[in-house]
DNA sequence: CGAGCACTTGAAAGATTTCAAGTCCAGTGG
DNA sequence: CCACTGGACTTGAAATCTTTCAAGTGCTCG
């Protein structure tokens, strides 16, 4: 799991001098701030279920998934876990934290990460501040996803929460038909980022299967009625 | 509810100059860099129960609770309710916002606010390195107490959601006694906050007063038995 | 082929909510 | 001054949702 130099190492500079340097396209300056970081990213491959970083442990990179599926983890004493957010394709990965990671990250599937030094990046976004706004709203994004979460948590019952999953992985799952899901996270990864067991996560989805809601296949969920499935999602009684 | 401007107005120029001249005091930097903002607060005052600024609306402003109590709120089209976290005094507020806010925030008391326009916020972000550092870090602690709230909600018991919380606001209310707790807020805004019902924050009030952990006066409660309810906080049997 | 794991399903148990009453207290109007 | 009203809080009992316990299926891997 070592790591490959992808780049041509430089010395860290002018900002502004680098950026230039390292896009060559049209555009005098780069679309997405977050892209002055590439010249530092060094590609990594995490096998699935092999943990890319510990929970508490100093947080010495940032990452962005090229493909596969990650899931945020925390974990109390006794074992019981929470799925803090399961990460996909081009989602971010460590940008938000402090000194520590607040979470574990593991891979759900095998998982190739673009991966930079945190080093890098606090010091680029001290000379550059479209990079350091990008990095704050990119937390804020993020505290905003956990607060929607928090809602589902604390108030939606077990068939919203189960709806209200399927909705978001259909948008954001790179499927060629949106409504064809295929989830690379099992169902205790499931029940355990909604708060619920697996078996309330298999029969929830049974349910929906005899409503003729979704179908179920091994590692695949068709949304077949995305109506019905928008309605559960907010509706406590069904 | 008009503000009041508290210092002279000032052009918006160089960070370092500002910092200097609003801060004559024997060190050479501010101890924390949101001093900064001070110039360009004013202080307002929310009654009990009033809005301070409604969910979705255009963030035009940060607080810094001076005095009382502020809850965030969601709330579902159907009524339920999540309040995301409590504000006490010293808490800060809005500035891990992005365009809008994403919870309503609501006086539980009456609260003494200081309030600073964001438009100046960013403007002083954009020249301080190390204002910009402690915005982000804000944020990223808000999120860390987000997550550390998503586990609560997502895998403790009702007994286990009631004992953290006392013990949290035992941490954080201004009491001489920090076991005598003044909570500011009704049992219907714990309940929300804990994705709880009203009458099962009272039942396990009731249980905990029955066994000698707590004693309960109205908007008051007392931990007789912090060992135990430390225990409580992360034990699923009880 | 057998073991192990992910998943499914049923039945009983349990936790929490819902529904219903009732208490207590502060504020209001007679 | 005092009864009255409304709201916050409490408590009990029944209902409900979700979990727990148990068993079984199907698939993959060695």
């Amino acid at each position: 799991m070592q790591a490959t130099m992808q780049r041509t190492e430089q010395r860290f500079g002018d900002a502004s001098a680098r950026n230039a340097a390292i896009r060559p396209r049209l555009q005098p300056a780069p679309r997405d701030a977050l892209d002055l970081l590439e010249q530092f990213g060094t590609t990594v491959t995490v096998m699935h279920d092999r943990e890319i970083h510990g929970q508490g442990v100093r947080a010495d990179y940032c990452y962005r998934i090229l493909s596969g599926c990650v899931r945020m983890v925390r974990l109390m004493e006794d074992g019981r876990r929470q799925i803090g957010e399961f990460l996909l394709g081009g989602d971010l990965l460590g940008f938000d934290a402090l000194e520590t990671y607040d979470f574990s990250a593991e891979a759900v599937s095998d998982v190739v990460l673009r991966r930079y030094p945190r080093r890098m990046v606090d010091a680029l976004a001290e000379s550059n501040v479209a990079l350091t706004r990008r990095l704050r709203d990119l937390t804020s994004i993020s505290l905003r996803m956990a607060y929607t979460r928090l809602v589902l948590l604390g108030r939606k019952t077990a068939t919203e929460r189960i709806a209200t999953f399927l909705l978001e992985m259909a948008e954001r799952l790179p499927e060629t038909r949106p409504q064809v899901l295929d989830l690379p996270m099992s169902r205790t990864d499931i029940a355990d980022h909604l708060g619920l067991t697996i078996e309330t996560v298999c029969r929830l989805l049974a349910h929906l299967r005899r409503e003729g809601t979704v179908t179920v296949e091994p590692g695949r969920i068709t949304i077949c009625d995305g109506v019905a499935l928008r309605q559960m999602a907010s509706e406590p009684r069904h």
